[in-house]
DNA sequence: TATTCCCCGCCAGGGT
């Protein structure tokens, strides 16, 4: 049969319809195309707002196109997001396309806020073309009724598939789409994506470990435009401390605010936001009204009316977190914004996207540092930029507690046989390599309850003949609320006397409040009336408040590609090299490093030592991020103790780590008696990093994946506390009676890698054979030294004279520094750099003027 | 003035 011509045909109208739109198709999108309706899975990888999402429709509308009113019902197209307000966005545009273009399907949206009726009649009858989530795709599953519905999809398309790649969600995709393969093995699958490190692995989990199709990748249009600027501070300080909320640089904001007709203004955490809001306000009151708040703890009402309102233009600026990293298209922003630093390329491209948002537009980033370094990290993230690396989207490694949960999905929906779906899974990426072992194991699990066989509610599955199934309909109904792989935290609702939600907060902070205690939250003053049954009440107030909620959540490092960069740039500025503003302006603390210390190239590893009054301290420079030199501090706090008797307090940054102890140690002598050596290196985690109570506090989130524990109902949750004690009581009676539970050594797994960045802690101390040792005794505390130092005296002592402490030595510093040095001085100082060892340089540094 | 904890998802049958 010849498909083609008529094809050729249907593109044509394609393109009267783009041109009465004003558009012209870019090459990319009919790359795409083409490579569809030749029958090829895809993959588009392109900056946001290039046009990719048109790229993937065309394709299946085309399909439509001929196709008119469809002839036999069930669905055609599948659109997965990862969110439900890019769904409702994707329903708008994919609507109007599909009435341009004359294709006579239904279109809906399936998301957990759909309505009811909606989601009963698409059971009996689903729509040509679909929106979900791949939560209730999930869901779909469990009705064994609409997959011969599903069978007839021909085109199954993820959006924003970097984002879901890398997390349990993007595994539950690839089971997800391992079973429309089983159900129709020429689906097509084509995949979204912004540009990420590991675009091959992307389309490798997306098409499955054996592809029947061939598959096309379509690089998207040319690269965006990005514009990059730094607001500089007038003054550097030398020793910068690690401050974290740059408000100094207020004015700064307003203007480039000022300048712009709409600005996100990104901060990394939600307190920040909250912070920076009220800054905002308190420089500019004849703002109010104009400018917003938006972050995750916020209610849905409230954040549904900031996105309009940033949708309709109507807003100056926004001030958020990464909630506003993907979803809607605003259009009307302009300028972004970004408080302190991204951590990583990929995010700071993201967040820079928003602005410009369209083909052809040009994103405008002005970046405000919070402490010096950050200078520098942003420095080193334009050279990422320019050469395109981004990072990588590492996939968890075959978590069995989502597979458990998802064979429990299968079993509901119609069943399945041990061998069929053997040979399913491992048509996933994630679990192409499971053991007949472990597959075996989890289906114990989910049968017979493995340990926990005395009490039926574990017996979940049951075997009939050679089918497993489910049939006890209240484990159905437990089972279809618990799909998905996002724990939430335990929260209070925070809510008007009069009604009306305004978001959540954490108990532990509402508990330190009293009636009357006022605080800021959701861009507001509130004042707490009272708390029951976890909400707490409150009214509108005034003036001061007493407190900003602050909320638990993810912590994130300091990304490997941009470290890498960062420390290019160090190696650049210790041969006297500095290439843009920011660089220059670090040259004065840069300087100084180097005289009194050294400033490490990317082969070195440099160790400081300084004896002062208050005890001895040692720095390392890892530069690994925040979360593995904290796996590493305690590490090297254990072996050390192993060593000889001592006591020490630690802290960590993104770039290094220190340990304090009051008595001296010998730096040398430890690093001879094996410190640093790379051997025992998984015993001496396990034995410094408690982490066994590292894994048994993780194991609520697979318990609760896995199915374990369930959460009540929507709405009337289970308190935390109860989720937690039921987990932690499975976790006793595993670790009792069945301590290689495969449960648990997933927990295990999980706790050291997300909690501890076990891989990057390995690598550098994998890295430490072939780096140069640099061991510097320094007089004082150095520029890199001196954000450790203030970190550790936070714990200790009060804000306040914190505050006085930190000028006082910022003073004494700064009266030692030297003053700045001319070109000739950094090359020819950047000569007498062959020592691995030398003798305290402090005395490099001379009398400062005044 | 504030000085480091992102984000995303999720049910269904029986009653009027």
């Amino acid at each position: 049969m010849n498909r083609r011509a008529p094809f050729g045909e249907l593109l044509e109208r394609v393109d009267q319809w783009m041109h009465l739109r004003g558009w012209s198709p870019f090459r990319f999108q009919r790359d795409a195309w083409k490579a569809y309706l030749s029958g090829c899975h895809g993959m588009i990888d392109a900056a946001t707002g290039t046009g990719k999402t048109l790229a993937a429709w065309i394709g299946p509308l085309v399909e439509g196109m001929a196709e008119p009113q469809p002839t036999a019902p069930g669905c055609r197209l599948l659109w997965i997001t990862p969110m439900r307000a890019l769904a409702t966005d994707t329903e708008a545009n994919l609507r109007e396309a599909m009435e341009g273009l004359g294709v006579g399907w239904r279109l809906e949206r399936r998301t957990s806020d759909s309505p009811q009726h909606l989601k009963n009649k698409q059971l009996r009858q689903l729509p040509e073309a679909l929106i979900t989530t791949p939560e209730s795709l999930s869901l779909l599953l469990t009705h064994a009724d609409v997959l011969p519905q599903l069978a007839t999809t021909r085109c199954v398309v993820v959006d924003e598939w970097h984002e879901l790649m890398g997390s349990k969600r993007g595994v539950q995709t690839e089971l997800v789409l391992a079973r429309l393969r089983q159900l129709n093995p020429n689906l097509r699958a084509w995949g979204i994506s912004a540009t990420l490190g590991n675009p091959d692995e992307a389309a490798r989990r997306l098409i499955g470990s054996t592809p029947r199709l061939p598959l096309m990748k379509i690089q998207g249009g040319q690269r965006k435009k990005l514009h990059l600027d730094s607001i500089i501070p007038t003054q550097i300080e030398r020793f910068p401390w690690a401050g974290h909320l740059g408000t100094r640089q207020t004015q700064g904001v307003v203007e480039a605010i000022e300048g712009a007709s709409s600005t996100l203004v990104f901060t990394n955490t939600r307190a920040q936001a909250e912070i920076w809001y009220r800054t905002l306000l308190q420089a500019r009151p004849d703002w109010a009204g104009l400018i917003a708040i938006h972050h995750g703890s916020l209610d849905r009402q409230v954040r549904q009316w900031v996105e309009e309102h940033l949708r309709l233009g109507r807003l100056r600026a926004v001030v958020c977190t990464s909630s506003l990293d993907l979803g809607v298209d605003f259009s009307a922003v302009d300028l972004v914004v970004q408080v302190g630093s991204p951590k990583g390329i990929g995010r700071l491209l993201q967040r820079a996207g928003r602005s410009g948002h369209q083909p052809d537009g040009k994103s405008r980033m002005v970046f405000v540092p919070t402490h010096a370094m950050e200078l520098a990290e942003l420095a080193a993230a334009r050279d990422a930029v320019d050469a395109q690396e981004v990072e990588s989207r590492i996939p968890p490694a075959m978590p069995l507690d989502l597979l458990a949960q998802h064979l429990v999905t299968i079993a509901i929906g119609g069943g399945f046989t041990r061998e069929a779906m053997l040979e399913e899974i491992r048509t996933t990426a994630a679990y192409a390599e499971i053991t007949d072992s472990q597959w075996h194991w989890v289906l114990d699990h989910i049968t017979t309850g493995g340990a926990l066989h005395a009490y039926p509610e574990f017996r979940r599955v049951v075997q009939e003949e050679d089918r497993f199934v489910v049939r006890d309909r209240r484990i159905i109904a437990q089972h279809r609320m618990a799909i998905g792989t996002i724990v939430s935290d335990a929260a209070i609702q925070v809510q008007w006397m009069k009604g009306g939600a305004l978001g959540t907060v954490e108990e532990s902070f509402i508990a330190r409040l009293k009636p009357g205690d006022k605080f800021a939250f959701a861009g507001k003053v509130l004042e707490l009336v009272m708390v029951r049954e976890n909400r707490a009440y409150v009214k509108r107030s005034k003036g001061q408040p007493d407190a900003i909620p602050r909320w638990m959540g993810g912590r994130l490092p300091l990304s490997a590609e941009l470290s890498g960069r960062l420390r290019q740039r160090l190696e650049e500025a210790a041969s006297g090299i500095f290439r843009g503003p920011e660089m220059q302006a670090l040259r004065p603390m840069l300087w100084l490093q180097r005289q009194w210390s050294h400033l490490p190239r990317r082969h070195q590893w440099l160790i400081e030592s300084t004896t002062a009054k208050d005890g001895f301290y040692c720095f390392l420079y890892p530069f690994a991020g925040r979360l593995a030199h904290e796996g590493l501090a305690a590490l090297l706090g254990y072996r050390l103790s192993r060593l000889q008797p001592i006591s020490l307090s630690m802290a960590c940054n993104e770039y290094g780590l220190l340990l304090h102890s009051d008595q001296v140690w010998d730096l040398h002598q430890a690093i001879a008696r094996g410190w640093l050596a790379p051997n025992r290196l998984e015993e001496d985690i396990l034995g410094s990093l408690q982490v066994s109570e590292l894994a048994r506090r993780h194991f609520r989130e697979i318990a609760r994946t896995s199915g374990l524990v369930h959460l009540g109902a929507p709405g009337r949750p289970k308190s935390m506390r109860q989720q937690q004690a039921s987990s932690q009581l499975i976790f006793d009676v595993y670790q009792r009676y069945d301590p290689t539970n495969l449960l648990m050594e997933q927990a295990r797994q999980e706790a050291l890698h997300l909690q501890l960045d076990a891989t990057r802690l390995r690598q550098v101390v994998d890295s430490w054979r072939g780096q140069e040792l640099i061991v510097r005794a320094t007089r004082s505390f150095t520029p890199l030294a001196f954000p450790l130092v203030v970190d550790r005296l936070r714990d200790r002592v009060s804000s306040e004279s914190l505050e006085g402490r930190i000028r006082r030595m910022q003073q004494q510093l700064e009266c030692l520094a030297a003053d700045e040095p001319t070109d000739a001085e950094w090359s020819l100082g950047a000569k007498d750099e062959s020592g691995v060892e030398t003798a305290p340089r402090a005395t490099a540094g001379r009398k400062r003027k005044g």
